[in-house]
DNA sequence: TTATATTACGTTAGCGCTAACTTGTCTATA
DNA sequence: TATAGACAAGTTAGCGCTAACGTAATATAA
């Protein structure tokens, strides 16, 4: 590797100060067309980059975010990392991406050292610490959007986006009604995703409002993977064998439970109807294809890395996105 | 957001330089033990963390490196990923996730952004550029581990890991031909793809060390995905009606092939027997279960992740590591 | 005792870049 | 001709940190 050039390399050749190539470089006023295309010249034959860590000790801007996920081998998080990354690419910044694996010692971690890495802003997921943590790390970066969290009193520079999830878990709990059914049971998420949260409290009120009363012993939580999902459906079904319909936390879990049915000779969906959540491209794939809560991943992704930037120039206002799930009738429910 | 403490401060406050500051945050000698443990104090009430920038403007690392991708919402880059970052995390590491999406130019760009950065060291997946540019991007990069790419000469501060693909190609094709089929066909992956070449290679030997001639019409090239792989399964099977067995590229392709034998009312394994390659999660989660190469994809990146460090502490001589996937008999062969 | 090493600091300079100020030149206007 | 204004540069300083060197005080050896 030989030495990188630098500014005043190619400001020694061109015989002009250093300034004139930053100038040039920035983009600014102050040059004369001639100098400036002398030195643009310049460095496209001599092959120059500004060295960014030298630039941004003095901007104070990193052109770099952080992208906080429990696991992004989870379809869920790979979609909305794979829409972060394409915006980012587009608006030229560059993501750090952190997974937690549901480990407070390593989102902590993960916060500190982009905190040190000085990025721009910060994309956190699913932040499962609680709400002093939250608004205490939030106060160290520029710019956070938040997502799968709520905030009572959200900072100037932070944004939320959330799932309607309430109005999700309605919506499926309603279809499993309109067939008829009525021992409708839910499979959960971890215990302190506030998605997990949400999706109860739809389920419950949608449950109760249609006079059907609610039964702890329809309600289970599990990790959000579908050996998770496996197990909780085969202890569900065990200790509730008249179950004829599950809502699943997510599209993992949802598959999880169908494989759980289908090995105790329940079909889906005619003994047990399942509806999932998220659509992951998983979901058209297995079989029966699942009926599920369709959320545009990707796009929620691409949002957030673009809000992102609209905060970090100016931090104006607080600001809460909310994303409808629409249901996809499929087969299995 | 507050002014961020420096080092000057903690220096102040204390009554000492800032060097002697230094050199407790990094460790180093020459300071007393009593003046060491006021200062760590010191840092710890106050919160101080140093600025990774500024160090690296002097010290020329970055503590972090660069991981490129051809797409991250592919289960077999999702488990390489992860299992980089989990390394990088273990060895205070940051990683910057880039995708190329098989576009060129985004490739390009990424290397470009990801030099300017200045990371210590490069992952590159499944690079399609050619030799010559391969060679001249890496030379601007202080170490690079390459995944599934070959090297002629690797220069000292490269580590190749490759998959056998040939190897893997040929187990897949002698249980084939175990099985007595004969009309074995190849569902390969993008055109530039180097473990592309070698699994067609290990099938043709396969197949033509067996003295069943090698036929043109039973190879076709798509994109790695499960749609491409359904398209051009229905039109393989259209073209070549009587195909009783196929290998396809990866997992992905292989379950696009394995729908389109049940659209074309095949059943799999009876009529078309089905491998695919790499064991990614879905392998298990799809009926009939995948018979697949299995390739350990999670430990691939922990391991190019801590040997990247390697190259990076002493880049000694280049080096090669050979991943051996093995034959995992499931239902769909 | 004097010469020499060792320890525990402090001082200086510079990494590559940009913000802010200064200087010089040319032009327009009274 | 004098004078201000616009433009195209150059000069200086400093972002926060560490490498390299300097220095004073103490310990060790001859």
């Amino acid at each position: 590797m030989k030495r990188r050039l630098t500014l005043a390399d190619i400001a020694d050749t061109a015989g002009v100060s250093v300034m004139t190539v930053s100038r040039v470089i920035n983009d600014k006023p102050g040059v004369s067309d001639e100098v400036r295309q002398t030195i643009l010249a310049l460095v496209e034959s001599m092959g120059y980059r500004p060295n960014q860590i030298a630039r941004s000790l003095v901007t104070e801007q990193t052109t770099s975010v952080g992208l906080i996920v429990p696991d992004n081998t989870n379809p869920f998080f790979a979609q909305i990392a794979r829409g972060v990354e394409d915006a980012a690419y587009a608006l030229q910044y560059s993501v750090f991406l952190v997974n937690t694996v549901e480990n407070p010692q390593r989102e902590f971690d993960a916060l500190d050292s982009l905190w040190q890495k000085d990025v721009d802003g910060l994309i956190w997921c699913s932040a499962r610490v609680s709400h002093e943590v939250l608004e205490a790390q939030i106060s160290r970066f520029p710019a956070v959007v938040l997502l799968n969290r709520e905030l009572t009193e959200p900072p100037c520079n932070t944004i939320t986006i959330n799932v309607n999830d309430r109005h999700g878990a309605r919506q499926a709990v309603a279809h499993f009604l309109a067939q008829g059914r009525r021992r409708i049971a839910y499979l959960n998420g971890p215990e302190h995703s506030v998605s997990a949260h949400r999706r109860l409290e739809g389920y419950r009120d949608a449950i109760t409002e249609a006079g059907v009363p609610f039964d702890e012993g329809l309600v289970d939580c599990c990790l959000p993977d579908t050996d998770s999902g496996y197990d909780a459906a085969l202890a569900l079904l065990d200790r509730c064998p008249n179950v004829d319909a599950i809502l699943a936390f997510n599209d993992l879990v949802a598959i999880g439970a169908m494989q759980a049915c289908q090995a105790l000779g329940r079909s889906v969906p005619q003994n047990v109807a399942v509806i999932g959540f998220d659509d992951i491209p998983l979901a058209t794939i297995i079989k029966p294809q699942l009926t599920t809560l369709h959320v545009d991943l990707r796009h929620i992704g691409e949002s957030a890395m673009r809000a992102l930037l609209d905060k970090m120039e100016e931090a104006a206002c607080p600001s809460a996105i909310l994303i409808e799930p629409e249901l996809v009738l499929r087969d299995s429910a």
